[in-house]
DNA sequence: CACTTGCATATTGTATCCAATATTCGATAT
DNA sequence: ATATCGAATATTGGATACAATATGCAAGTG
């Protein structure tokens, strides 16, 4: 047949949407460390019951972006610097790895993506834009490794995350460096030097890690 | 006061509860990759409603360890020989990182506990003791080292592919390879060789994944 | 006034019921 | 005989109703 037709099957469930929404909220910063997220206000905001809602908070929990008591209700996770240390610790080992084994496979049309990315940080005005673009950018040039479980566990952790990311971003020399440095992961891709590019990328993670913790310490 | 109590709050909801029966049975493979999860089914089992199954359900989905559809329902997922292959390297990447980091920080009682897992694995009669003892033996080495997010990650990747890794040691050579490889590594922290603990663990990973993609291959 | 106790309210956990969709199977037509 | 259609059944998704627990407050007690 010549319809275009999409998979209705694939249409989201309210529990999704909802899930989708909130852990948007959460990323980004919208709902603040320790916020109660509230069954029947979520529900009235959705137009739904609390079963979807309860789902969707199941989910939450799950990623580790709530913790939820009995009867008392879900807040959202915040992260101690120890833990945020370790993640940082995490990342670079996952994501240097993964890099290594992107640039032997890494396509054109990936690195002219991640160059417009690169450009689209630099030009970003606002913590949420430095985010979006940062990850983008990153992410773009994991994908080509084709290491699917990789880079599911790497989304998962960034989602963690990446309040703090952004907020490390916006640390006075935050933009710039990261700029510096993703410019130079960026050049290695294109010559196809993939020890370099991991050592970069392992560089670059921890040396935010050390920049966030001390600012996380000083307040 | 002067009574044994226990947190009444902690104990667990309906949901948890069949959420930790059903990962069971997926992890020790009572229940087959594919097999279909009815929630009916499921909740006269446990005599409830079907609404702490669903939430089950989306725990398990969250896990990796089911698939759902939309109006279709929860399957047991299964594993491709790529999916096992890349989830093997994870494996030895982040176990490796961890160990390395657990040898200058563990315990003589850390040690002997290894030790006793060591021995309850050599004189296990069944698959379930061999899996059973052997993701002891190899969590008890990874938990002095502290680091609770690589060791929530190494957590769920393994009830990902409990199954398989059963399977692996069942083969032929699989248990007397493992005693051997085990023994080294243990031999390895007792001396304190963090570095080459770290190469032990990830040669036994590699050296099982090999192994199991050879008889997946086969069939 | 500090402290407990009991009640009213708020919130979460679960059961029951209805709606939406998938699947099975038989009847019919070609 | 095979394919197609449609009704009956099975199954999941979601709404409503009720039960269990937590929280805040006011009255009572010392």
């Amino acid at each position: 047949m010549q319809i275009d037709s999409i998979n209705i099957a694939q249409t989201a469930s309210a529990a999704t949407i909802i899930y989708e929404a909130l852990k948007k909220a959460i990323i980004e910063g919208q709902l603040a460390d320790g916020a109660p997220l509230r069954q029947d206000e979520i529900a009235k905001m959705f137009n739904t019951s609390r079963i979807p809602v309860r789902e969707a908070i199941t989910m939450l929990e799950q990623q580790g972006l709530v913790v939820t008591q009995r009867y008392k209700g879900a807040v959202v996770a915040g992260i101690s610097p120890d833990e945020a240390a370790e993640i940082w610790d995490f990342r670079a080992l996952v994501e240097g790895h993964v890099i290594e084994a992107a640039v032997p496979r890494m396509s054109d049309e990936t690195l002219e993506l991640a160059r417009s990315y690169l450009m689209a940080f630099s030009e970003g005005a606002t913590p949420v834009d430095w985010g979006d673009q940062n990850r983008k950018f990153h992410t773009i040039l994991y994908r080509d490794s084709g290491l699917f479980y990789h880079l599911g566990v790497i989304e998962k952790t960034l989602d963690r995350v990446d309040r703090y990311l952004r907020a490390q971003l916006a640390l006075s020399n935050g933009l710039a460096r990261a700029n510096r440095e993703h410019e130079a992961i960026l050049a290695a891709c294109e010559r196809r030097d993939a020890t370099r590019a991991a050592e970069l990328t392992r560089q670059h993670i921890l040396g935010a890690k050390t920049n966030l913790l001390d600012n996380l310490r000083k307040r």
